[in-house]
DNA sequence: GCAAAAAAACCGTCTAGACGGTACAGTAAA
DNA sequence: TTTACTGTACCGTCTAGACGGTTTTTTTGC
């Protein structure tokens, strides 16, 4: 059955994120995943030809679920008005540190670009969509970069681990949320 | 002659700086440091007494050399309020693409995070020290924290080399430099 | 409905090479 | 004599990946 290899694929990504999230990137070894994933190296190297090629699945399964949660975020928002903006935001910083996408996706990146600048390519795909679709959000395009330059600075910073103050985070998204309704 | 260590220092915190940047972390390798700075393994060890050891030295004349363009950014602004804060954006942009302090910063970021987390202190008490500065410029501080986001964006972006607009940067410069002279 | 064949999933060892670091003998200049 | 190196040989460790074999699951033939 092919549900049962999903199952597998899905379990060691689950290990790659967690050994990235937990212990960095150069802990990321086949091994170390294997172990995790309660495989031995041949079965992971069954479902994923190549640590490369483990690498690129996991980049895949984190941007399908980062678009999710962005789409999640605008149908729950009625305002159209600048809607794709602020779940930008929003999902670029959440406040449970424990299931945290965007935090994943960091520590993704970052094995990316220390290991292997050639796997970007996906990532700069999905940054290029996020800024078209900031564009055509109602918003004049100095707000909608704007807006996409602090959404990547709450990243960056969530990346260095570094303790973003949750009122501060609040401060801004209230900001923003009132100045899309006129015109920032 | 002490010139003339400190020169043969500064080659090879050059010669690694230029492997991050235009190779990746993962090809930092202390053969591949010496062998670009001219100079033997042995060499090498002399001035620096473990990979470890370079990699503090480096990140300690990265952020010398970004709190000095700061300080010239700073002086040559007439206008006191909100001067560190265009100071910040304007380092973190640069455009010229060879001599950017900023995305070498960057690259030597990478390669901590990624190799060796517990070298990031440095980095964040410089972090920490941007903020303070940004708070006591004259701005209210959810202008401050998002001016901060901003550069923090600009980094980010030059980290994982996207091509950002400099007419875009432009504009969000001018529109940080007419609010900063009113409120934001 | 069931056995045999085939394919899929997985195990665990082995190897070749890279890398950080050491040791040390020697050299050249200040 | 000290400082600033060169150059080589070497060690221990780590790691990606290859490989041959084994178990489990699915498909096929009857």
């Amino acid at each position: 059955m092919n549900a049962k290899a999903d199952d597998t694929r899905d379990k060691i990504l689950d290990a790659a994120q967690d050994i990235l999230v937990t212990q960095g990137a150069m802990h990321l070894t086949l091994d170390a995943v294997a172990q995790k994933a309660s495989l031995s190296k041949g079965g992971l190297l069954y479902h994923f030809k190549s640590k490369e090629d483990m690498m690129v699945g996991l980049i895949h399964r984190q941007i399908a679920g980062m678009n999710q949660e962005l789409k999640d975020q605008v149908f729950n928002d009625p305002e159209p008005r600048g809607r794709f903006a602020r779940a930008y935001l929003n999902v670029a910083y959440q406040k449970d540190e424990c299931e945290n996408p965007s935090q994943k996706l960091c520590s993704t990146l970052i094995a990316v670009i220390a290991n292997n600048p050639k796997l970007l390519e996906p990532i700069l795909t999905q940054i290029n969509s996020i800024q078209e679709r900031l564009q055509n959000d109602g918003l004049d395009p100095t707000s909608a970069f704007i807006i996409r330059l602090i959404g990547d600075g709450i990243w960056f910073n969530q990346m260095l681990g570094i303790p973003v103050d949750p009122d501060m985070i609040a401060n801004v998204l209230q900001r923003v949320q009132e100045e899309t309704g006129s015109c920032l």
